[in-house]
DNA sequence: CAATAAACATACAATCTGTATGTTTCTATC
DNA sequence: GATAGAAACATACAGATTGTATGTTTATTG
């Protein structure tokens, strides 16, 4: 054969990150034991141990690699933008087309706060796309509200567009979603 | 000693209930064994399987308890209703309150969906409060919306409300968040 | 071409869950 | 109030899982 460790490493470290998510996807973290995960990456236990410190260090890179999807798919989309609300809308859109990928509501906003905790799995989000939502709600209110409001108001939408990308490929109605999202954001242009 | 079955039962219930939230509280369901669990609690592994058909049954059954405690502080408070807007602002802050109670944001909100699923934790959810919501907020909004758009924004006012509390609970200045649920509330009079 | 390290494989110890089986305590009925 | 039966509890066990320790093979380096 004659791979280098680098092309080796690489190779088995996404072979076990693919596996471990279609597992997770569809089974739970905690439904889903290590052996079942290794052999349908075709290694061994000892390769995975090898290569992260624990299961949870697993779920941590898959998290991550998910991550960046949704944040690489948001940046192709986002960038066309008129008015301060037509941005925030278009975001809103590209978001739930990100997070329509199966899978990725359960991984990222189901099992990652519950395996990581809020803290670990808040500061993912806030990496990715908690910095753009504020500034687009910064253009949005005007830049004369606090730090404190703006924060609490940027947190508060965050949970809606989560909640509204859960129902959405839980099979709602997305139309009806992402009116009341523009609802909410419309809303707070007058106050 | 003499305790007839009845009392026997409901205390050693009991008894792995309150033991199984401290320990489901400060270490999560899944790092929190049953050995543990019935250490604390006093009894034996046999009690807890006699009692419960399994771990998630108990972690069940002490979610169902404190849904009803959430439920009974809010029912306390939300009687005096003016408006539709101060009747959502003070059933706001009543379930505020009742979720300042150390731990509750982590059972209800983090754990509980993680181990039993969407579907099971939103049905707590909305045997409880998201029925008050709904009629607050049609109230709020007006009869004209229909029932699509309806559910939408009370799932999504329903979110932001979850994550205020998380917030609150993991220190945030509460009254940036009770305004900024008020400027959400605010704008949907208009819109 | 050694010698070292990295990548992987296998073996093991500790733990945990759920079940099966045994014992004690209550309940019901004669 | 003695006895049969059931409910409540305790103990013992089987299977599975996680992380580690110990080998073995493959690549890298001087």
């Amino acid at each position: 054969m004659a791979r280098s460790n680098k092309e080796r490493t690489e190779a088995t470290r996404l072979a076990l990150i693919e596996a471990a998510r279609r597992l997770f996807v569809d089974r739970g973290y905690a439904d889903t034991a290590t052996p079942d995960i290794v052999a349908e990456a075709g290694v061994t236990r000892g390769a995975l141990y090898h290569h992260f410190e624990d299961k949870k260090a697993l779920f941590r890179a898959t998290l991550e690699r998910e991550a960046e999807a949704v944040a690489a798919h948001i940046d192709t989309v986002s960038l066309p933008a008129g008015s301060p609300r037509e941005a925030l809308l278009l975001g809103a859109a590209a978001y739930f087309d990100a997070m329509a990928v199966p899978g990725r509501t359960r991984l990222l906003l189901l099992e990652a706060p519950a395996v990581l905790g809020f803290e670990s799995a808040g500061a993912i989000d806030r990496d990715n796309a908690e910095g753009t939502l504020k500034a687009g709600l910064s253009d949005l209110i005007g830049k004369g509200a606090d730090a404190a409001r703006l924060q609490a108001l940027t947190d508060l939408i965050s949970a809606a567009f989560d909640r509204a990308a859960i129902a959405i490929e839980t099979g709602a109605d997305r139309k009806a979603y992402e009116d009341a999202v523009a609802s909410l954001l419309d809303g707070l242009v007058r106050a």
